[in-house]
DNA sequence: AAATATGCAACCAATTTGGTTACACAAGCG
DNA sequence: CGCTTGTGTAACCAAATTGGTTGCATATTT
């Protein structure tokens, strides 16, 4: 596993989970499926149950459940859940010395932090659904968008 | 500094080179103005320069400076310069014992391939210049989309 | 009571990352 | 020619991140 492997898992899970929302799956089932561990699957699928995206039962016939029907689930909950700004860093704020340095630092940030805005816009088109369906592709549909000159 | 800090750096790097093309700027200068390492600013930069962005002259007079006008340089050169996936992982293509789970695998993969390209589409859309540029807002222009309800 | 499953803390190993030092090489200048 | 300046690169370090693992408390069903 690498990079990006938590929000991978919580999108493997969930659209196998769309597939069947009423069946109860336990946390060693889901690692077994993904190919990892259970502590590893409750750990990821815990930000997915603070979030009010799973529900989880202890004991006996316990396990993890979606919480809501699958089309009202999309990757932007999923990505917004799990608390990884891909492209944004937290903010630091820290004055620096030179005003023109410190405007810029604001510019670079702001720019990123519409970076991210954009990303999770386009997130929130796609289902969990979506990502179940087996044979309809990916509906991201890029927005026309005036080309630039490669020069 | 945490994620995305070599991002960062490139954009606050290029954004004040936007300002003035013709400078010339040693790695001390940059490494001043960024709050960080000469050595960190030549590892960063080495790559925008790999990929032709940047020029570097070795010797009494060296530095860096732009390899082209700041206009003809957006944040998806810059962000595929350093070769840092956001959102999509490196591929893996290992076949599954199950075939269920290798199709969901494929299509998960496909989708955070698509977002990635949406990124870069849309990081495409702002060059250096707009990020040097003191008075405009960043002109990542939302595209219009179905917003989805809710619930 | 026993079995099952989550919740959680603690720890480990691997990886990533920024920072630092050191040194070779190149280019201009006295 | 030697000195200075600056890039290029390797090596190493410390901190942070991360997935994996073990152990145990707790809850729930049988």
């Amino acid at each position: 596993m690498k990079r990006n492997s938590r929000l991978s898992l919580a999108l493997h899970t969930l659209g196998h989970m769309a597939g069947q929302p009423d069946r109860v799956q336990t946390s060693a089932e889901i690692a077994d499926h993904a190919g990892t561990n259970a502590v590893v699957v409750r750990r990821v699928l815990g930000r997915l149950r603070e979030a009010g995206l799973l529900v989880s039962e202890k004991g006996h016939a316990g396990g993890w459940q979606l919480a809501r029907p699958p089309s009202g689930i999309t990757l932007a909950d999923v990505y917004l859940a799990l608390d990884e700004r891909l492209v944004a860093p937290a903010e630091s704020t820290d004055a620096s010395c030179c005003s023109v340095e410190n405007a810029l630092h604001n510019r670079v940030a702001n720019i990123m932090a519409d970076v991210e805005e954009n990303l999770v816009d386009e997130l929130s088109k796609t289902t969990i659904l979506d990502v179940h369906h087996p044979a309809k592709a990916v509906p991201v549909q890029t927005a026309p968008f005036e080309r630039k000159e490669p020069r």
